[in-house]
DNA sequence: TCCCATCGAGAAAACCTATTCCCACTTTTT
DNA sequence: AAAAAGTGGGAATAGGTTTTCTCGATGGGA
């Protein structure tokens, strides 16, 4: 806290500085803002009080006269958690090039606070929103018929006419594929989250697409169980005793993928040269601590931010409104665990 | 993006209240604010009338008048890692609640970024800026005589008349130290991030200060390295070499304590039976993932962003300024691998 | 040489929205 | 009837932008 001029300095207006170059308001206006005909000394005038004042005009006026605030609302549901932040801060790189400033909220799962913050950031006229989370099954729509456009990144709506973006987790699991076949392994189990999340099915139907193209099947078949490492343990386990010759193990998520490393070192199966192990979502603090550093699908999430940003300008630009869902295409990230065994 | 009103409807204004009311302005104002002197149908019709309109008024006309934007700049220096997401969260939490909405701003850890973001936050009346990053050594202020009061919170000014808001690491160090004690260990190893990290000396000095009051010293003397697994497996490696009776193990992060874990389990140290391991960050998915799971050090985070807002708005309310370093206590989480063995 | 038209520079005023203070008019009370 | 209380309108205000207006100078034509 800086003990200093705060308490004292009242804000210089254009007033100001209107009175120290000797001009009229309007005419410093103009000359601040290059519009008009004045005497290019005048200009230069107003321009250096200006400069020697400090002048920032406020946005509040500026705002009220355009009908403009240049913000937006950002909400997110996943209390801020790892999915939303690289997304939020794609979009705050596509927004803050236009001089368009964001608002956060987040309304830790719970709609009443998101119904709450909603009404906060219209009463403060935001032009847009952007709702993210970690993506589940797809949401209810924060609201129809509101006043600005709304764009969903990393979650989807249910309601058809909201534009979401969302990572393309069947092309990631695809991707994953063909880097395995293409690394010589053919017996690829699965070990992935729940097959309620959308999500895992969607990585697996990648994965199985694949194979089936080169007429093979998932060894041991699709081992659903939950997000974490202990599930990654087990699931390992399962996959060894109902299909021992597997030589890949692609898994939904890096957390996984660790447990199911772990089991495979315990059972004496060296990463890569006897199983090659693909991850997803490049966490890296877990895709590198892991014992031999993971390859694992990258769903570019600061992109999905971005397309998000770019979408919501330009329908705040007044461009036609967009509505569905549109992917973002994912990245293999090379590491260890798939070298050529 | 919600295919509907907001390309058509003009904003209603107050005027159009009051004329759907058919009083004048300043009537529907008062009567909206509840102030002023008027019949209770009038007031009633002018309520009405607003319901009806949904009006929500201008928060830049507001502000305009009351001198107030009752918004505040969020600047992070941590690329939205780990450690300042949940200070912002527990600032927004304490912002939120009094009705202050927060600017967020990302500055990529790039000064020229970080001056830039300041000066549109100060062009946008914030009324206050909370800096927050990862905590390294003491970074540069933000600028002095700023308009508007700053608080650090994650991080830490290197000018003394700034507030800066940080985690009690030596507490916490000491905090570990105890417990293991308590637990009736002896011989306590500590295996951490680089010496240049004020962090990392902290916690140390925690740790070797509670030891030496009870006459003990660090087994194998403190251990530097880097925040990672890696360094964790060869500081546990060397530990083991040079202090092999040791009974247990406080590390300087999860991510070392999981490094520490893996190395002990191979060279057939059972946690915690062999040796107790503390970790410091209570980062769940690493604490949670590790085999035994961690007791670690949680340093409350987001009491530390709400105690960063807390102070920003007695600032803003005109109390008079603090200055100087403040810390938050830490707390020990208890998890398995300090079970008593 | 004189008058009107034109143009340039900058002042003045309207406007954006909501609040607040003051005043005028009406109703009630003494 | 006069004073007091109750109602609600009007204007000023905040800080800009934009349009309109004014004044002086210049130029061209008679």
């Amino acid at each position: 806290m800086s003990n200093s001029a705060h308490e004292t300095g009242r804000t210089v207006t254009i007033r100001d500085v209107a009175a120290a170059a000797g001009v009229s308001i309007g005419t410093a206006s103009k000359a601040l803002n290059g519009v008009g005909r004045m005497r290019e000394e005048t200009r230069a005038r107003v321009m250096a009080a200006a400069e020697e004042l400090e002048f920032r005009p406020n946005p509040l006026a500026q705002g009220l006269l355009a009908g403009r605030t240049y913000t937006v609302g950002l909400v997110t549901c996943d209390s801020f958690g790892r999915f939303s932040i690289p997304v939020m801060l794609g979009a705050e790189d596509a927004l803050g090039a236009g001089q368009v400033s964001v608002f956060m909220c987040d309304t830790r799962d719970d709609p009443i606070r998101e119904h709450h913050y909603v009404e906060r950031l219209l009463a403060r006229r935001v032009e847009g929103i952007i709702v993210t989370g970690r993506r589940t099954e797809p949401r209810p729509s924060i609201g129809r018929d509101l006043p600005v456009p709304v764009v969903y990144a990393m979650t989807q709506s249910q309601d058809e006419s909201d534009l979401s973006i969302i990572p393309d987790d069947e092309g990631g699991g695809a991707l994953a594929a063909r880097h395995l076949l293409a690394t010589g392994r053919t017996r690829v189990g699965h070990v992935t989250g729940p097959q309620g999340f959308q999500a895992a099915r969607r990585r697996a139907a990648g994965l199985t697409g694949v194979l089936s193209e080169a007429g093979l099947r998932v060894a041991g078949d699709v081992l659903h169980g939950d997000w974490s490492e202990e599930w990654g343990r087990q699931g390992a386990d399962i996959l060894l005793h109902a299909a021992p010759d597997v030589d890949a193990i692609f898994c939904g998520s890096d957390q996984i993928a660790r447990g199911v490393a772990e089991t495979l070192r315990e059972r004496g199966r060296r990463v890569p040269e006897d199983v090659a192990l693909v991850g997803f979502d490049n966490w890296e603090p877990m895709a590198l601590g892991c014992r031999t550093p993971l390859t694992t699908v990258d769903m570019n999430l600061g992109e999905i931010g971005r397309a998000a940003a770019a979408h919501l300008l330009d329908a705040i630009a007044g461009e036609p409104t967009r509505s569905g869902v549109l992917t973002v295409p994912a990245t293999l990230v090379l590491r260890e665990s798939t070298r050529r065994g």
